[in-house]
DNA sequence: GCGTCGTGCATCACTATACGAGGTAGCATA
DNA sequence: TATGCTACCTCGTATAGTGATGCACGACGC
């Protein structure tokens, strides 16, 4: 990814995640790997960036989490969105679609008002 | 504006301020007031996002820039888009739709293929 | 004359958050 | 044995927005 979009994805990673999590239960790792499916590929969240946001969805209640063990391979810890998280995802896709209404605006130049 | 949005904003300030100077010449108070005007008063870049970044795009060629008293009031700084800067607009246009795109395709759960 | 307000530019400390590197660990395969 | 993939976590660094502060000028009210 360029080194613009790096600064554009601010602010979205609760966005994209919650939005995956639509689906139903993941962990982590599967997360980030949705969230570069559906996005064509375009993003590819870090692992510094994807678990410390899930930590603080958590801590916010908007997922709840469990540890489980895999059979193969290490264990994992799956994210489950609350309905605290799915009012939460609301709001970040309301906030979102409005940014992007107003740059649009702003960008094309018509009158804002 | 509220708190999430201050993290959206990240990286489009150049793409807003561009915007706004094709318009033609305009100085810095004024290029904040036109962003306001066309984003509907939904954005309203701060004087220490919009300064440095204004200082950024001149030093980068994108922008060209002139003092010249006003007949009134303080001085003014005059921002012109070059030649340069109608090319990064272009391509932060690009950048812009192309996340854009994928935000919505991500959020909205389409396959990314 | 003097304080206050609006215009206009600039910089600073603070903050949020993305990135990449590094660490731990388990299992599979060569 | 060692290499590689999965899987989690944390840390240092860089970027860039916010609000506060400062300087300067002119206009207006008292």
């Amino acid at each position: 990814m360029g080194r613009i979009a790096s600064q554009l994805l601010k602010g979205t990673t609760p966005l994209l995640v919650l939005s995956v999590l639509r689906d139903g239960e993941l962990y982590g790792y599967e997360i980030a790997q949705r969230i570069r499916e559906r996005s064509g590929g375009t993003f590819a969240p870090s692992e510094g960036s994807l678990y410390p946001a899930l930590h603080a969805l958590e801590a916010e209640g908007a997922l709840s989490a469990t540890w489980r063990d895999g059979d193969k391979g290490p264990r994992r810890r799956y994210y489950r969105m609350t309905s605290a998280g799915g009012a939460l995802l609301a709001e970040h896709e309301a906030q979102w679609s409005s940014f992007a209404l107003s740059v649009a605006r702003t960008v094309g130049g018509e009158a804002g008002r």
